[in-house]
DNA sequence: CCTATATCAGGTAAACTGAGATGA
DNA sequence: CTCATCTCAGTTAACCTGATATAG
C-alpha cells in the first residue's frame, strides 16, 4: 500500500515548482510569475476588460484590478473606454508591453520544454487533455 | 493553428480552480487551503522540521514559519525539540489536528473524485505520472 | 429596478529579503 | 569555521470583504 497522495496535492505541487522556476526567470525584470500570465493572457485575447481577466483568473473583480494596476503603471498595458459599452475598460498590450514579451516568451517556452523533456509528442498531448478536463470538471 | 497555451499555464489554471474549490470547503473552519495542504503533508510524513516543510513546498524557511505559527497557534500542531539535533523543532499533529483531518479529508476527497469524474482508471494513473514526470523534471 | 463594471478603503495570509543566534 | 536551522523585523504582492457610483 504505497498510499499515493491526491492529485489535487500532486498539482498544487507541480505548480509550486513552475511557479518557482518562472519566479528566477522573470526576477531581473520585476515582474511577478502571475503579472506575466496575465500579459501572456492578454497577448491571446487582445481586448479583455477588467472583469474579464477576473474571471479567467478565478479571483474578484478587485483583485485584477491590483494586478492591472501594477501592469499600468509599469507601462506595459494601457486601458481605453469600451465605444460600445462606456462603463467598461478595455486592456490592451503597449508596444513596451509586447516588446517584453518578445524578451521573455522564449526563455518562458525553454521553462515549458524542460518541464515536458521526458514526454513525447502524445503523451503531451494526452496530459493537456487530462488538465483541461479536471479544470472543466471544477467549474 | 488553434495555438494552444503552453501547459504551464493550463496548470496554474487547474492549480486556481482546485484552490478556490478548497476554500470554499474549508472557508467555515478558518483553515486556509495551504494550511490544509501541510496539514496532510504531516499526515503523511509525521516527523518533519520546518525547514523540511519548507523545501517540500518550494518555499523559504521563514515563510513555512509563518504557516507553522498559524497551525501552532490554532492547536493543530505542536513542536518538540528533536532528540537527535537539538537544533531542530520536530513537527507532528495533535490530537485535535487529526480530528480535524479526520472531519474534512471526507469532503476533500470528494471534491478530488470531481475533479477527476470524466477520467477513468487508467487515465488517472497516467495524470498522476505525468504530473510527477513533470514536477521531476523541474527539480 | 436590477445587474455588471469599476473603484475606494481596509484587512489578511503568504510570500520575500536581510540580519542574527545557536547547535552539529 | 562552516553549515543548517530557527527566529525576528520589515516589505511586498495578491488575495479577500464591504461599500459606492454608474452605465446598460
Amino acid at each position: 500500500m504505497t498510499d499515493a497522495p491526491l492529485l489535487l496535492y500532486v498539482v498544487k505541487q507541480l505548480e509550486l515548482a513552475t511557479r518557482a522556476r518562472l519566479d528566477a526567470v522573470l526576477k531581473e525584470s520585476g515582474v511577478t510569475a502571475l503579472q506575466y500570465t496575465a500579459l501572456s493572457v492578454l497577448e491571446r485575447r487582445p481586448t479583455m476588460s477588467a472583469a474579464d481577466l477576473a474571471r479567467a483568473s478565478f479571483v474578484r473583480a478587485q483583485s485584477a484590478a491590483d494586478l492591472i494596476g501594477a501592469l499600468e503603471r509599469r507601462g506595459l498595458i494601457e486601458r481605453s473606454i469600451d465605444p460600445d459599452n462606456r462603463r467598461r475598460m478595455l486592456i490592451s498590450l503597449t508596444t513596451e508591453g509586447r516588446a517584453f514579451l518578445d524578451a521573455y516568451d522564449p526563455r518562458v517556452e525553454e521553462l515549458e520544454e524542460q518541464m515536458l523533456a521526458e514526454l513525447g509528442p502524445e503523451d503531451r498531448e494526452s496530459f493537456r487533455t487530462f488538465l483541461d478536463t479536471a479544470r472543466r470538471a471544477l467549474s
